[in-house]
RNA sequence: GCUUCUGUGGCUCAAUGGCAGAGCAGCUCAUUCGUAAUGAGCAGGUUGUCAGUUCGAUUCUGACCAGAAGCUCCA
């Protein structure tokens, strides 16, 4: 007998070799069917696995992160057993879970069109209702090896051959006819995956490398219930409304036009507005803080690129004017950095300048590749909250802290902060083309940068092979509408352009040392920020940021005199706002402002003209009663100024 | 750049190898109205662009342009 402790620290006896499964079995019908992996003494495991010791069991469901996993895991396995039955010639790779849901790669001469993943859809459905029992075993390398080869599933000998030289054996699953190379785990059978749906199939390279053949990926979802899956296209409908890239078109942020190009935005009226706001509150936020503006060119000769490493590491990047090959080539700038360090050398610095703080609100280009742009996300020009900081390595850590906590007000006051992720961005050893500089020199940047985030006890993941050329990164990460994440703000330390670009500064015992620099974003790039800031808020802004903050909506044209004298009383105190005087039923009018987004509409007729009022509609709430005009302008100056968010 | 898909007035969507249609928005007129749509009329399109097939192409084919999802890349 075994004791095994269980959930909430009650400890049951089992006989030895009894699987998780069965002890959950035991447990109760509902636990059984709702089973998809376990953990033993905290180890993630298959309900196959055979307990021979006291331990530790914890069986995980649906509703666990991981045994959500599984579940996928294995809906993925029958999306592979579903193609294989309809296409025998595809090719099998890999298949995983992924955040939400699971996709399968495979090498196939006919492309999966729309039509066909409903036919796959439905032979997975068959596969479930066949109820088809999953099957763990394992096979030494070769016999695994010839196995998948029998197959002729090339992919997988590809992989066992990489697992081969490890000396342990190879997992494989088995439901029914299908067998498939995995390490698990797995749900016990195929009929638990009640609900499913094929979502979408798409390009992927084999191994994530450009260099290989493309392979065709499905994505999926599926749950336990058809209303839990009911309830997530449903969630997807919602988010799609708020996507920026048609949110934002709708009303009236930003536009494209063929005959400018791809990634090239017009940002309209009230987007660049919205922009101004965050630009003006940014530049005057560092100016508190000790930055110092610059603007500096827009472009620059080959050469300034060439010392700063750009021409080398990023020439496909940037725009090019002229012959590459001559002298007289120009670039327009990618980043800011080299620019601004022509600043600080301007003349001669001595440890009595660091820190010294250069900001500046940059516009660069970028060429990226035609797959790539997205909306306001990923463009070809934008404008940054860009600077660099350069100081002494005594003054790096509280610099950095400074810099981390200017982008944590910012977010803070634009309420995206309760929506972002850390992450450590280090370079990979592995792929020395990419990044400028000796192991020794990232690993001493990484190491003074490990060591600032951990004594901020900050919560962040690690990025391999996420860094700058240059240096290190701390990236500030967001999650778009559909959960896609990208960086909002960066702040990076660079050991290495100082020396580059000759930058040094006499130390207090008159020796010449190269500087440390940071370069950071405070709000991250306007586009972008807009784009998640229309995303966080349907649009709806908060009256601080909003494009427009009040319409005066009079009810007849009668009461367009009293209208336009609360108008002009509003805009006197610097409050943006309009007037709708069309000869239009009030109804109208108010759902055209409703649907404009606009935080406050002020409906004035007789009552209010008589008595200097007016009638306050809030865009969130409705009706919320009568004010003196002065006291809805006294109210409402506080929440610009104190930039509430409600 | 790669894979798959999409492109019809400002927007949402019909239709067809043989004269391209509706609603909303716009404009005009009437209506003067109390918290999310007043009525009538008018105007608006070389069906993304350029080729090809065809007696005839918006429809079929190709290239290009733009957009979407994903991959790769990246702020």
């Amino acid at each position: 007998m075994l004791k095994v402790e269980l959930k909430g620290g009650v400890i049951k006896e089992f006989d030895s070799g009894i699987s998780a499964l069965e002890i959950a079995k035991s447990l109760g019908s509902g636990l059984f069917k709702a089973a998809c992996a376990c953990r033993i003494n905290g180890e993630l495991c298959d309900l196959r696995t055979l307990i021979n010791e006291d331990c530790a069991l914890e069986i995980l469901t649906f509703e666990d992160e991981d045994g959500k996993k599984a579940f996928w895991h294995t809906s993925s396995h029958i999306l592979a057993q579903a193609v294989k039955r309809l296409y025998p010639a595809a090719k099998l790779t890999i298949g995983p879970a992924v955040a939400s849901g699971f996709y399968y790669d495979f090498d196939s001469e006919i492309s999966f069109t729309n039509d066909i993943l409903e036919k796959i859809e439905a032979e997975m459905k068959k596969i479930v209702k066949e109820e088809l029992p999953i099957e763990r075993f394992s096979l030494p390398a070769d016999e695994a090896s010839e196995l998948m080869k029998s197959k002729g599933e090339t992919y997988k000998v590809e992989l066992i051959a990489e697992h081969a030289g490890k000396s342990e054996d190879i997992s494989f699953y088995k439901q029914g006819e299908f067998t498939e190379l995995c390490a698990g785990p797995h749900i016990p059978d195929t009929g638990r995956v009640k609900a499913l749906k094929l979502t979408a199939c798409t390009g992927a390279y084999w191994r994530g490398d450009a260099n290989n053949k493309m392979l065709q990926r499905i994505y999926g979802i599926s749950f336990v219930k058809q209303a839990e899956l009911d309830a997530h296209l449903e969630m997807l409908e919602e988010a799609k409304k708020r996507d920026h890239n048609k949110l934002g078109r709708e009303l009236e942020f930003f536009t494209t036009s063929e005959v400018i190009g791809q990634g090239l935005p017009i940002i309209l009226p009230k987007g660049a507005r919205v922009i101004q706001l965050l630009q003006r509150f940014v530049e005057d936020e560092e100016q508190k803080r000790g930055w110092l503006l610059t603007k500096t060119p827009y472009m620059g000769k080959s050469d300034i690129f060439k010392i700063s490493g750009h021409w080398d590491h990023y020439r496909d990047g940037m725009f090019v004017l002229g012959d590459p090959e001559s002298d007289e080539a120009m670039a327009l700038r990618p980043m800011t950095c080299p620019f601004q360090y022509q600043a600080y050398l301007n003349r001669s610095r001595s440890y009595r300048d660091l820190p010294l703080r250069y900001n500046e609100t940059s516009t660069l280009f970028r060429n990226e590749a035609s797959g790539e742009m997205h909306g306001l996300i990923r463009v070809r020009q934008f404008t940054i909250s860009e600077g660099h900081l350069i100081c002494t390595p005594e003054q790096l850590e509280k610099e950095f802290e400074g810099c981390l906590n200017l982008a944590i007000m910012m977010l803070k006051t634009v309420g995206l902060y309760e929506d972002v992720s850390y992450r450590f961005s280090k370079w990979d050893p592995e792929d020395r083309e990419k990044y400028i500089g000796t192991p020794e020199q990232w690993d001493e940047a990484q190491g003074v940068m490990q060591r600032i985030l951990d004594d901020l006890r900050l919560d962040y993941k690690v990025g391999v092979g996420e860094a700058a050329f240059y240096g290190p990164k701390l990236d500030i990460q967001i999650k778009n509408v559909w959960g896609k994440e990208d960086t909002l703000i960066t702040i990076q330390i660079d050991q290495m352009l100082a020396e580059k670009f000759g930058m040094e500064y006499t130390d207090t015992d008159g020796a010449k040392k190269n500087p440390y620099i940071i370069h950071r974003t405070s709000i991250g790039c306007y586009e972008r920020t807009l784009a998640l800031l229309i995303e966080k808020y349907a649009g709806a802004f908060p009256l601080w940021l909003a494009p427009e903050q009040v319409r005066v909506v009079p009810i007849s044209d009668k009461h367009h005199d009293y209208a336009v004298a609360v108008l002009e009383k509003l805009e006197s105190f610097g409050f943006r706002a309009s007037l709708d005087d069309r000869s239009e039923k009030l109804g109208y009018k108010l759902r055209e402002a409703q649907l404009e987004k606009i935080p406050y509409m002020l409906v004035v007729g007789d009552k209010e003209a008589e008595e200097g009022t007016v009638s306050v509609r809030k865009r969130s709430v409705g009706d919320v009663g009568v004010l003196k005009v002065e006291e809805f302008i006294s109210q409402k100056l506080a929440d610009v100024a104190s930039k509430v968010i409600d």
